[in-house]
DNA sequence: AATGAATGAGTGTTCATTCAT
DNA sequence: GATGAATGAACACTCATTCAT
């Protein structure tokens, strides 16, 4: 998952290459920690131990630097959501029990990623286009069309949405300040069920 | 809930008092928009139609005011919120049902605080004295009560928590970004109805 | 000529306007001196005795200083010539001898200016509109008015321009130099002589 | 006049000789578009399709570069007119007119390099020491020697030197700016006129 | 109380130059 | 000889804060 963080876009020297990577992978951990603009190039040099001037022949700006960080991994977030949304091999609970044990595992995996990409707040999320696959959308897609195909009640689709992916990531939140153990694939069965729960509650029994 | 946005800490005239509720207003509208860093005190200032140096008369320096600005109002919804908890009279799923309810009509009356002191993440939360109640406490109390009362299927509190609290957040976040149409109250009862299900959710039907 | 520096576009008050000056007789100064890009605002606000940041509540750029004193007081510079150029009731060689005094006095009031307005190759004036009235359209204008007239000989006049010119503007910058004594006035009637004589040389007699 | 631009400083090898012309040519275009200090040596590096760090191996610095490019093509121009004022055999007209045209050939030969050497403002003059024979010094010997020799009626030599040189150079100029059409040589003769005239100017006819 | 000019410590960015490969 | 990554010292500009008026 990791790897793929910075698409090579650069020259295409190895050494050059590395270097991009690291960059990426320090400047991707302070932005999670505290967010893009209270991160400074300076703290991103020395975090590497290089000078300032060194990133900008890796990136032309701090802002492309944070805007490639979140554009290029939300996407590709986006289409690893949609390879277990399209698994019509699984009936429709089983692959929402996919994606979330999917987002548990991604938070796993690489915990700033997941906190810079889903858990922020940016106006990187202008960056994207419309009709751009992202984490949201498939979700939604997916939400939408079980619902059509009487899978799931009837319902204001993102407003179901709204409730899977809010008790993911809140869940992946509490982890984040302790108030969830990690890793938080172990809890990904509880959760699927609490998700698929909310999907389909109906009217209140009287 | 708006008057209350700070409590007058000042010197008493009347017309302090108000300029500082002006400031307060001000300064949380911007803080919601764009961030607190984000925000300078010239766009406060200008904002108000003020000059930049007469803001420091109301309070003693940016990040002050960002504090006075959370903690004073995140303690009064956790107050506001433990009132509803608290209603024995009630029973739990009508207590959550409130609690839902309330969370959507703060976000009506006033949007850019709920966003402020919910949505955003800060580094105010670590001026959080542990023994504090938050609506996050306050909620976590609910919910792990239910379950000790076995009104609720044992299971991890915090996990019960988390979605509950995601439900409410992310669909306020959704609102936010318009993906839902606003008010959020009339919401309240589908998303009161999502949580109750996500808090009684129990093991895979097989 | 020096209280017109730089227009009052600013806030208004008497502290402030003064300021702009000095900055602006500051700026020119050292612009017109080394260049606008070999000027770094340290230098402008070191001449000063004022911190670099104070420059910024008076012109919002360095680019937008240079700017400004070249287009103000370029314009202002051609429409001074304009009245002489206009000035019916005198020959064309009385206004031609008028003129080429104007350019002396110009550069003895405000050599820096001069300088900067006149001698220096800027990219500033790619920011003169096409139809703005400057020394160089001015002159342009006379000449050509003047051929028309049959009070000077046919020829082309940009080229005529370019002679009456270039013999005040080498004159002054000979005197930049120290190849020149100072002040330059005392010249006007021999670089009239010399200007005129340009424009009236014809056919080499043979 | 273009193989002279760079005198071969360096090992000796062709290749080497031949890259330094190159390095020198670009630089010289780019410092006469737009000035030394805009032109990066990654700017010059770019437009010859090499790395930065190649030319380091031609020239020990950006200024020595444009130290050089100055100082030697300075000196050759000074040379060459040299060779025209010495002209004995001539009139004192003949020798002007060859020179003027000499200016005009200059200009359309290579006008990057004229623009460099002559229109624009460096502290590259300071480098000139004073006994050397520049354009400048040689127009102005010339006409000190005419006016002592009674070819010219007597006057202040600079004044007059001043008048010679501005009316070429501001006709370059306005080549360079498209107020006048190239070729420059075409206008020679025009020019030569108009100096000659403006040499010959004695008193106001009363 | 209010104003807005001034300060001073940063911030993102540029660029001549060096140097390991 | 050539490459391009890295350095380090600027540079233009920002902004929370102070202070004379």
């Amino acid at each position: 998952m990791t790897e793929a963080l910075l698409a090579p876009t650069g020259t295409g020297s190895a050494r050059g290459a590395e270097t991009r990577q690291r960059i990426a992978r320090a400047a991707l951990t302070l932005f999670a920690e505290r967010g893009v603009r209270e991160t400074t190039i300076r703290d991103i040099a020395g975090a590497l131990g290089m000078a300032e001037g060194a990133l900008y022949r890796h990136f032309p700006s701090k802002d492309a630097l944070a805007a490639a960080l979140f554009t290029e991994n939300y996407l590709r977030f986006g289409a690893e959501l949609q390879r277990l949304a399209g698994r019509t091999d699984l009936g429709p609970r089983a692959r929402l029990a996919a994606m979330v044990a999917w987002f548990c595992a991604a938070f796993d995996a690489d915990a700033p990623l997941f906190s810079y990409l889903l858990l922020a707040q940016h106006d990187q999320l202008a960056r994207i286009e419309p009709q751009m696959q992202t984490p949201v959308t498939v979700l939604s897609g997916f939400v939408a069309e079980a619902q059509a195909a009487g899978d799931l009640p009837a319902g204001d689709p993102e407003l179901a949405t709204a409730a899977v992916l809010g008790i993911v990531l809140q869940a992946a939140t509490f982890a984040l300040y302790g108030r969830l153990p990690r890793p938080l694939e172990p809890h990904a069965p509880a959760l699927a069920r609490a998700a698929w729960a909310a999907l389909t509650a109906t009217e209140d029994p009287r």
